[in-house]
DNA sequence: TGTTCCTATGAACACGTATTCATATGTCGC
DNA sequence: GCGACATATGAATACGTGTTCATAGGAACA
């Protein structure tokens, strides 16, 4: 199904939309691109925090950037991770399933 | 985009699925139900680790329980996360695009 | 050049959590 | 009932990491 390596990586880019602060700095970059100071307002954090976060999702590719004046803007740098994200949003807002609840008790299926 | 709320819910599932055992654990089932045994033995895990990471999936809907015999076997719940995962992966093998690297002193495409 | 604006970086801390060990619970066959 | 098998649970630990504070780097403009 999926090799170690494989794994591994894919495990590496949910680690890091699993934060709820990154994976909102994302989000908001699939509007279009956004500097660092809106995005440092659009979700209250601070600047510190916001360009720490760009750096790791930089690094891992999910969020590229680009100078125009004094400001640096981030975006999503293809296709794929726009497609993922719009993927996983989509999952979400739909309504869930209803299955069978799990025992608490013994964590099976009565 | 995405309130607060609904950024949360979803991190939260990204981080389940952000740790590699974990990750292994849920794409081993997209195959068909497997046991604890066989989880453990496919993974090369210890069964008091692989049960611990159940409860945390078991708990998130993103596995369910069923027990047969003597045996518990865990599946995927409902085709949502099946869909999820799946698109994910086929993410991951396709061929990724190749754009501007990033210049590592200034963290900034030139 | 000096100043201001915008962003990046490094150190330090606090906190969560993945893992292990030991033990308990539960199920089937005798 | 008792044994063996399969899974779950709890405590303890070691480690990573998200956050903050202070500071540095770099670009535009007087």
């Amino acid at each position: 199904m999926l090799n170690a390596d494989q794994t591994t990586e894919l495990a590496e880019l949910f680690r890091l939309l699993g934060e709820p602060n990154r994976l909102g700095i994302v989000a908001s970059c699939l509007d279009g691109p956004l500097s660092v100071g809106e995005i440092t307002t659009r979700l209250s954090l601070s600047q510190s925090l916001v360009s720490h976060h760009l750096r790791l999702l930089r690094a891992a590719r999910l969020l590229k950037a680009g100078r125009r004046g004094k400001q640096i803007f981030y975006s999503i740098p293809d296709c794929h991770v726009r497609e993922m994200l719009t993927n996983m949003v989509e999952h979400l807002i739909e309504p869930h399933e209803l299955d069978d609840d799990i025992n608490p008790e013994t964590g099976v299926t009565p």
